[in-house]
DNA sequence: TTTCTTTGACCGATA
DNA sequence: TTATCGGTCAAAGAA
């Protein structure tokens, strides 16, 4: 990569970042739930819902090396441990031998939130394009000698987010609210899934671009025939498969470090993004911005940067993205699409891809993926920021990113069990609604949390928590019946007595440290 | 010579 | 109207 190519030596000292790898939104969700539709186990429950993408992964390809098309990817994921009510609790597994194994399943039980369970059928969907071979092909991610899934989770997070980022780029993606939008005639790309009463918007697929090569270690997957070198830097945050010129560089107001602008350098292709470095190079914020109207560049080069790539031997998949051609996707997708009628928790749906961190210097991670209407004028039409970031802590070490997926609705956004303080708000250009900002009320404890609504869609919040509680739930509110409705119908929340957050605060390694939550958040935006 | 990065300046949007 | 900020341009330098 260009970015990479020719830093000096004092910014190219870095140690390696992933490439990310982003589930599309809710991807994982199915996964965790046994699936719904037509494809897989119906209506997973029990199902714990705790492990990291990196581990969801792992265990969702572990026996799919050479899926050939999408609904064998989603047949073979369906059929992964993950994927099965049954699926033995972290702690049965926990070997603690320190072999791979062992150390995921220790990982694994470490992060199991407690009592955060799924027992309902998928409220998501495995969104077409989404390729598991996409997200295990991720260099490094079960090698050896890295620990247990091969990299740190930082680097897992960065990974998840790149990948994503450079499936969002393969792919346009169109949205559809149904509640909101649904009488616009479809000029999508990609199908909407939906649920009840709410239409997710397909995701940014991950295609199975194996340009991010796997290697796994043997007992995780044999998935590794594909196994390319593990020399391949998932840190370079430009090796997503495309060209890349550098044509600025910022420090922006808000970051400590400097921003660097970046162009796709394919003719005429629009796609910039935004790279935030530390200052020892990780990084800590991608931003991609608009739709590449190009395929990945030459395999050759390709090849060169990243290894044999699925997407080139992948067909069905390469066909079926880049050629527009998304029959199969959407195969897929009514294979996945939601059935479960949840008019009270499902208006909108935001999942919260959490991570967390076992280090006293575990920051902030979060990946942000969102809609913005970029040049086109047709609000139809959508271009797609894929935003990692993470605060930079040189030596942060995260554990596996969790997945949180919230349900939310208008009226149950600060009933998380915890009490806050509306500190601030704002208003956003193309959004009629203000962002506002809430401070958990509890003396000494500093978190905070981002209440964002889509401008099309007043139901639909991102929120957005920052910091750990540093102490338990508070009693019972009052008023949390919306919340109990809420949790009910999103059983995931039900054991912990509390709410969305404070379930996976509690959950966050069973301590009740102060350590920040790392957090990969995913943000959808509607644009006007 | 070409390609790419760096970096200060410029411009438009916003408060 | 002005200041600030983010994004971009483009000249200069490096590889």
């Amino acid at each position: 990569m260009a970015e990479n190519g020719n830093r000096p030596p004092s910014k190219s000292s870095a140690p390696p970042r992933p490439t990310i790898v982003l589930p599309p939104r809710s991807s994982f969700e199915t996964l965790f739930n046994g699936g719904g539709g037509g494809v897989g186990s119906g209506g997973g429950h029990g199902v714990s819902f705790s492990p990291g993408p990196m581990t969801l992964v792992s265990n969702f390809f572990a026996d799919n090396d050479e899926f050939k098309s999408f609904s064998q990817l989603l047949a073979g994921a369906m059929a992964s441990p993950v994927a099965r009510p049954n699926f033995p609790p972290p702690e049965d597994r926990s070997s603690g031998d320190g072999s791979v194994g062992g150390d995921a399943d220790f990982r694994f039980k470490q992060n199991r939130p407690a009592g955060l369970t799924v027992s309902q059928p998928s409220m998501f969907s495995v969104p077409p394009g989404l390729s598991p071979a996409g997200l295990l092909d991720s260099p490094g991610l079960f090698s050896p000698g890295q620990g247990p899934f091969g990299m740190t989770h930082q680097q897992a997070l960065a990974q998840v987010t790149a990948q994503a980022a450079q499936a969002h780029s393969h792919m346009p993606i169109q949205t559809d609210y149904s509640t909101s939008l649904s009488a616009e005639p479809a000029t999508t790309q990609l199908p909407a899934f939906t649920t009840s009463t709410t239409t997710y918007q397909e995701m940014p697929s991950l295609v199975a671009d194996s340009s991010i090569a796997v290697k796994e270690s043997s007992d995780i997957s044999q998935a590794d025939q594909r196994s390319q070198s593990s020399s391949f830097t998932v840190d370079k945050p430009n090796d997503d498969g495309y060209n890349w010129r550098k044509y600025g560089q910022k420090q922006v107001k808000g970051s400590e470090f400097p921003r660097s602008y970046y162009k796709c350098t394919h003719p005429n292709c629009p796609v910039k993004k935004k790279v935030e470095r530390s200052l020892d190079g990780q990084i800590t914020e991608i931003i991609y911005k608009g739709q590449h109207n190009h395929q990945l560049p030459q395999p050759s080069k390709r090849a060169k940067d990243f290894g044999n790539s699925n997407v080139q031997g992948n067909p069905n998949f390469s066909s079926q993205v880049h050629s527009g051609n998304f029959n199969k996707s959407k195969e897929g997708m009514n294979a996945y699409s939601i059935s479960r009628k949840d008019p009270e928790s499902s208006q909108a749906t935001h999942e919260h891809l959490s991570g967390t961190s076992d280090s006293e210097e575990a920051g902030d991670a979060e990946t942000v993926v969102k809609e913005k209407d970029e040049d086109e004028p047709d609000p139809k039409r959508r271009s797609t920021e894929v935003r990692y970031s993470e605060p930079a802590s040189s030596h942060r070490t995260l554990t596996e990113p969790r997945i949180i997926v919230q349900t939310t609705s208008e009226v149950d956004l600060l009933d998380d069990g915890y009490r806050w303080r509306k500190y601030g708000q704002k208003v956003v250009k193309g959004n009629p609604y203000p962002r506002s900002y809430y401070k958990c009320t509890t003396p000494g404890c500093n978190v905070r949390k981002h209440v964002e609504r889509a401008s099309t869609d007043p139901k639909a919040v991102i929120t957005t928590y920052e910091g750990k509680h540093n102490h338990d739930v508070p009693a019972a509110k009052t008023s949390s019946h919306h919340t109990v409705n809420n949790n009910a119908s999103n059983p995931r929340f039900q054991n912990t007595g509390t709410g969305n957050h404070g379930s996976f605060n509690k959950m966050d390694l069973g301590s009740n440290d102060q350590q920040p939550i790392g957090r990969l958040r995913l943000k959808e935006e509607q644009i006007t």
